[in-house]
DNA sequence: TCTGGGGTCCTAGGACCC
DNA sequence: TCTGGGGTCCTAGGACCC
């Protein structure tokens, strides 16, 4: 950093238990009023808790529990669906008034947003920073009724922790400077990219606190933890930063739907019918964004909960069902000359993604001919049936429509 | 008690080319 | 006859995030 140049000033604001305030707000009179509210699970039993009320929290509930465990701990909890349309329209509201505050604005997740205040400090008047997070933090509940708390700091790592630092509706600023004291406190596992395996791995080593990492140098961490994951790690336990910035969000690499079922299925015609579905799903989203893709993947999870995938690139962009399904087929019926048995999980993915005419770079063979005009014809003619009369108004043969809610 | 769905990124090994 | 190293592409698996 040169003399000239302001230390960055990032903020991070997350939403205070966003699925169930959305929750609140789709049902007033029902979920508005439940103290104790779980959202999340499935009417079938193997869903998890995507989001519990603080009330709820206080009986050991939370995030990832599986709902049916939650519902053990907080027996008279109100468990609701996420409220889909709900969760978007206030992602759309909340990014909104915060485009309002911050020239750079990136969605981290439907619920967190990355803000860059450098070079805002004339235009606040040279307020503390901590002000204008207070403001920010108004104006968003006050037109959105969407709780924030706010992180800042002058890379985003720090930003994130800080913001969960005095949840919820929660402000604290870390000052350029002070970034060294303030990780300090936390242990190895409070750092984000820091999950499990990962804390495990360097509890067996003997450190689980940040200042455990100080006396080590980078030479003995890139050992332990590889190099880019070495490196990283050593910078920010001394608080120094070296991240990238906030920028808008990059070009979607990978998409895919899944499903659990209600009871693992296991014959070959059930699994090929849900095969097809899912391949209908995930065909639809990529042509709604107008992409095609190269390379499809398919995923299962045996009832042991081991999972396996497998994936073919062709050399032709793909964007009809049937070409997808003709790939995904093949490779579901290999992995299951593989290894049989019932199945929990089954999931279709796409990526090498590229828009129409600009995919991603073609090998130097001929197109195999995997797709044809009419393929294309008939996939957008389907398309446009289920955009006039709903999702399942178009059903390839034998495949039933996933249960109602 | 029994574990969702949608993503991103990283690693490691093999094939292939120069 | 034997032996390189680097780069790219692809696949499978896994960690991690919300």
């Amino acid at each position: 950093m040169t003399a000239t140049e302001r230390p960055r000033r990032i903020l991070l604001a997350d939403c205070d238990s966003y699925f169930v305030r959305c929750a609140m707000l789709a049902d007033p009179e029902g979920a508005g009023k439940a103290e104790l509210l779980l959202v999340g699970g499935r009417p079938d039993g193997r869903g998890v808790v995507t989001s519990a009320s603080y009330a709820a929290r206080k009986f050991g509930a939370h995030a990832g529990m599986p709902m049916s465990q939650a519902v053990r701990l907080c027996p008279r909890a109100m468990v609701v669906p996420v409220p889909g349309e709900m969760v978007q329209r206030k992602h759309r509201e909340v990014r909104a008034v915060l485009d309002e505050f911050s020239p750079v604005v990136e969605a981290a997740s439907v619920d967190e947003f990355y803000l860059d205040l450098t070079g805002t400090e004339e235009l606040y008047h040279h307020e503390p920073l901590e002000d204008t997070a207070r403001r920010i933090q108004q104006a968003v509940l006050e037109r959105t009724g969407i709780s924030l708390s706010i992180g800042a700091a002058t890379q985003r790592t720090l930003a994130k922790m800080a913001a969960g630092v005095n949840k919820p509706f929660g402000i604290h600023v870390v000052p350029p400077g002070g970034e060294a004291e303030f990780i300090a406190r936390f242990d190895l596992a409070d750092i984000p990219g820091v999950g499990p395996a990962f804390a495990e791995s360097l509890r067996r080593r003997g450190a689980t606190r940040v200042r455990d990492l100080v006396p080590l140098d980078e030479a003995t961490l890139v050992a332990w933890l590889g190099e880019s994951r070495g490196r990283w790690l050593h910078r920010l336990a001394r608080g120094l930063g070296g991240e990238g910035g906030v920028t808008p969000r990059a070009p979607q690499k990978s998409i895919s739907h899944e499903r659990t079922f209600p009871q693992d299925i296991r014959t070959e015609e059930e699994i090929e019918a849900k095969l097809l579905y899912l391949v209908g799903e995930t065909g639809a989203s990529l042509r709604a964004d107008g992409l095609k893709a190269r390379t499809v993947t398919v995923k299962m999870r045996y009832g042991d909960f081991t999972d396996r995938t497998a994936s073919r690139t062709v050399n032709e962009p793909l964007e009809s069902d049937r070409a997808i399904y003709a790939v995904a087929r093949e490779l579901l019926r290999q992995m299951r000359a593989q290894r049989r048995g019932g199945i929990r999980l089954l999931g279709v993915g796409v990526s090498r993604l590229g828009a129409d005419g600009e995919a991603e770079p073609m090998l130097f063979e001929p197109p195999q001919g995997l797709e044809t005009d009419r393929d294309r014809r008939l996939s957008a003619a389907t398309d446009r049936l289920r955009g006039r009369f709903g999702r399942d108004a178009v059903l390839p043969a034998r495949v039933a429509p996933p249960r109602k809610e």
